[in-house]
DNA sequence: AATACAAGTTGATATATATCAATATTTCTA
DNA sequence: TAGAAATATTGATATATATCAACTTGTATT
């Protein structure tokens, strides 16, 4: 897990937790990333950012794990994705209307840096191979949004769950063993149902013995069959 | 319906029916657009793009309507949104792999320009104000995305068709009497439900007068009810 | 260590929704 | 215009899923 180790520094030259997208600025624009950002940690549990208010800053986790969510109906939310170090986070309120648009809440203690929105889009609008990166990033992140549109309104339950352990496995552990950093109630709002349904799936994965639970850590021992049930649907 | 007609001209400058986008180019790009776009006419049903090929061009809309729509699981597609004259049509293709990501059907008698995608992306690169002006029409469909994520998983049946039919309503015709340019099977295909569940929610609305459906036309009897029915999930 | 509080678990039940099968209606085509 | 094909409709039934209520386990706090 030494990935989710803190390696930032305390300048945007030297660091090595930022998002890739920043190896595309010269110097003089770095410099002014670096005398613009912020840097904040936070503990696990916090809301580092919350759906509705005012953009003024976009987003670079350097360390730990966030949860990027939608709030919807009745406080009921949908997390669209898990946010690892190195990751941009930028979201359709840059161009829209300057608002966030999804939450963000950390996972594990996280460390993340602000940068000011304006310098960011003034960089944008004048170094069009770093624009180009962006909306590659952006580009990516909405074909996931289309995926899961798809997945979470055309499979049943156990391919939700199944695509969600998957998840987890394929794209932030990319190992069969890897801590359960989501509980029971995140997990549902990753595959859409409800706590109960979500639990009562786990366990019948359990006995099937696809996956293993113990000691807040997940293990995928029939990876093959979790992706036949994700396939059924 | 005069908004449907086609008032497009042989060329750009004086083309009524280009999105507001293009209005942002100067008269040198603009000629580069001309000279590398192509005008073809769609009747009603057939495919002006099908999800997974080549995107050699981006879209836009000269008259007529269609259907955007992912397709997803075994056959079964979900339609994202109703595209209307002047409205642009790229998508996260562009910057991602060059592929189309969604396909797009006629449904009506349809005439639309297909923009080289090497001319748009180099006019993108050198006039940041069309790249934001862009970024921002981008940015408007994936919160549209986000949008539908919620409330279809979120919401049941008789919320979710009452959201496809206020949409028809506002955004599409806004006017409470619209021709019923979706068949039965397409409404269910946007309000992510069964085809016969549609046609059940459907004269469920118009016993209790919330709506009419004769001859081809939908009528909006009782916007407020149907908006609470929204509302309520 | 005792308590309280949150998270997880379970089976029973209710509800929402899909599927099926049969029929009706519309639209298209020869 | 007849016939075929697609679309729409309906009620009955099966299935998926949520909700409820009771209980257990774990975790944090004093």
């Amino acid at each position: 897990m030494s990935e989710y180790f803190d390696k930032t520094s305390k300048h945007c030259y030297d660091c090595q937790c930022m998002s890739h997208l920043f190896s595309f600025l010269n110097k003089d624009e770095l410099q002014m990333v670096d005398a613009n950002k912020i840097h904040v940690r936070f503990k696990a549990g916090e809301t580092i950012k919350k759906q509705g208010t005012y953009m003024s800053h976009v987003l670079s986790i350097n360390s730990g794990l966030a949860k990027l969510y939608l709030e919807g109906i009745e406080g009921r939310s949908a997390i669209l994705r898990i946010v690892k170090p190195s990751n941009f986070i930028g979201g359709p309120g840059i161009y829209h209307d300057q608002r966030h648009h999804f939450s963000i809440t950390a996972l594990l203690d996280s460390s993340v840096c602000f940068i000011d929105l304006q310098v960011f889009k003034k960089i944008l609008s004048v170094n069009s191979l770093f624009a180009e990166e962006f909306l590659k990033d952006f580009s990516r992140d909405v074909l996931t949004v289309y995926n899961r549109l798809i997945y979470l309104t055309q499979k049943q339950m156990p391919g939700r769950m199944a695509d969600a352990l998957l998840y987890l496995h394929d794209e932030i552990f990319n190992q069969p063993r890897f801590p359960m950093i989501l509980s029971r109630f995140e997990l549902s709002e990753l595959s859409a149902m409800s706590r109960e349904s979500a639990v009562k799936l786990l366990r019948d994965f359990q006995k099937e013995g696809l996956i293993r639970i113990s000691d807040h850590e997940l293990e995928v021992l029939d990876i093959e069959s979790l992706r036949k049930i994700s396939q059924i649907g």
